[in-house]
DNA sequence: TTGTATGCGTTATCAA
DNA sequence: TTGATAACGCATACAA
């Protein structure tokens, strides 16, 4: 008997077998060197030699079957090119880290199948643990994370009943905020740019518009409502059709891309920004800051989702027989210059009315993101 | 003997075990069913009714033991809030999923710890296959990435007798199309924005900024060389400094995010762009396009270095005895609005004069992206 | 077709 | 301290 041919692994590469056979000693002296428990000096420096000298190299896998983890921790977003889920990656992959973890971002292109997919897939055991934010919610979804062998942590709206650790903002919420901004602001002809309204986001944003309009007693003009996706190019092309059939004074935008988008479209027609249309974006993205002028977003809390999402996570990882928690987080309006006529330069003016929705309005300028990060091209 | 209690996993979930003894019959026919070989009729009912009964799903950490492969494939990029790696990543994507694989995404923050610890961690068999774009290179790197014990493909410049497989691109002769290109169109006091002058991609530009204005016959002016880093913020921080000490009637910056920056800054100032400024970044990153007005931009072929190194990363997967690679991506410049005085409308003018260094110079204004992803929020 | 037995590479158990 | 051996959960060669 004894084992192939030289106790390596079968794409040739040393083993624990390789590593003993090589040192003189039992695979288990070998392992518990490996791991630093126990041994002989002399034993460990044997070991120690000849692992050095095959280029010893421990099988993950094997040890995460062995253990039941991988130390893993994987993050599901439709589309990292969305400076939201860049923010809300960073802010979850500080806990993630500073629990000895890593964390891995997968894009579904916010496909359902893909979603399932991944979830099917990484959820095997693949990773400890899994957050997703996933723009669509189907049945699908729901049956896949019920039946995951690892706990599932979603950021976003999420059926009442659904059994699932869930961390949510209130989007309506925030668009009564932005709402309120500008009819204080004196804006009557309020537009909207809307993402699909077939995505929990989109029909949020569509409904809260509408409310807010109304708790105004503003009449909604279905002309000043535009629908495009959640992207720059879709947002700059739905402005600009808003503007070939109605006047705004003042459009919101269901996120910063699409607001980003419907600036570029308005400079392009020459419109002035704030003084002939107010522009309020949503999410508070670095976008935000970095357009010209600067604009107002309604903060969602995407880096606060994220990183209770996370803590979230965490915990259930330790614990696996919590209860299923729903937690939430304040939407809040970051005035800057793209609605204020008053303070064309960076770093925006507070509101000082109340919003009648409840929620918070922040001053603009934030400072500037204090993570170490580097941004950097080849 | 007999196994634990009931056949079933350590945290209770089931196993094989669980399906076979619940179906009666044995493991390997519960195997053959739950992979669709062999079988009786009566047999796959039986085994796929327990399956279901006792939600049966497979350890794909167990079966990765068994494979050797996990079919995922890591990329591992310093930032990702900077657009270049989501339009590298995406062309990944499309080459690793149309494999059969999944793309892992990780943010390494460009510290060198965090790279070669992924490399010891994700390496040991988590993941197939990894890219990796760093923005450093030492030693450590090439360490870990010639002890690895799975294939890795690097995206960037690579010591010449490094026996790794290497797609890069020639930034010094990009920044050369860039000169040649304000140049050619009368601008005579050229400023670069830079990042940290320590990286590869920093120490490029700088070098080729020298060679290209020594080129035409420009003397160098320390005082319009400004470092920073690759962000936004600083490069907007970095902008108002050089502009504050010299009067540059053109501004090279290593990166969108610099440019996207240095435009901001220069709008602050009410200066006007082309007309007082011309300015090009480098990447030609989605950032270019939405910038008002849109920025030309060098493009080092992001997109075309992340689909090539995804093919190069299959090939050695499938091969490993293959010899190392390296390849070559030539970069371009698109013209747009913000460095011709004559076309302030989207969509450029391509330059007619041939570079004096090689490489291309396409016409601006490229088609919207057709993939299909979405970008949302919360 | 079905079952038995073994291996994947590691860690943990338990005598010695 | 050390070594033989049994898991971890799955797949498969081989024999029945």
């Amino acid at each position: 008997m004894g084992r192939k041919r030289l106790q390596t692994s079968a794409d040739g590469r040393p083993t624990v077998h390789t590593v003993a056979a090589r040192a003189g000693v039992s695979i288990a002296s070998a392992s518990r060197v490996l791991n630093g428990i126990g041994g002989s000096a002399e034993t460990v420096r044997k070991v120690r030699a000849a692992a050095a000298e095959v280029g010893y190299v421990p099988n993950a896998i094997a040890r995460s079957l062995q253990s039941q983890r991988t130390g893993l921790v994987a993050l599901a977003v439709a589309d990292i090119g969305n400076p939201v889920y860049v923010a809300m990656m960073r802010a979850i992959e500080a806990v993630v880290t500073s629990s000895g973890r890593q964390l891995l971002v997968h894009a579904t292109g916010g496909e359902i199948e893909s979603e399932t997919d991944l979830l099917r897939r990484l959820a095997n055991r693949y990773v400890d643990g899994m957050i997703m934010s996933p723009i669509r919610i189907t049945d699908r979804h729901l049956d896949a994370i019920v039946v995951s062998p690892i706990p599932v942590v979603v950021v976003g709206q999420l059926p009442d009943d659904a059994p699932v650790d869930n961390v949510r903002t209130d989007s309506r919420a925030g668009v009564a905020l932005a709402v309120d901004h500008l009819v204080a602001a004196g804006r009557q002809r309020i537009g909207l740019v809307n993402g699909p309204l077939d995505t929990v986001p989109g029909a949020a944003r569509d409904a809260g518009f509408r409310a807010a309009l109304a708790s105004h007693g503003i009449p909604v003009d279905e002309r000043l409502i535009e629908v495009g996706d959640f992207q720059y190019a879709a947002g700059r092309d739905a402005a600009a059709r808003l503007f070939a059939r109605a006047e705004p004074d003042a459009l919101l935008c269901a996120n910063d891309l699409i607001a980003v988008g419907a600036l570029h479209a308005l400079l392009t027609e020459r419109r002035r920004v704030p003084e002939d249309v107010a522009l309020v974006g949503m999410d508070d993205t670095e976008l935000a800051q970095m357009a010209f002028p600067q604009l107002s977003s309604v903060s969602l809390g995407s880096a606060a989702r994220g990183r209770r999402a996370a803590e979230l996570l965490l915990e259930r990882i330790a614990d696996p027989d919590l209860p299923p928690r729903r937690e939430h987080v304040a939407p809040s309006l970051v005035v800057r210059a793209s609605s204020t006529v008053g303070r064309p330069t960076p770093g925006g003016t507070p509101s000082s009315r109340r919003p009648s929705s409840g929620g918070a309005t922040r001053p603009g300028g934030r400072a500037a993101p204090a993570d170490g990060t580097v941004g950097v091209t080849s």
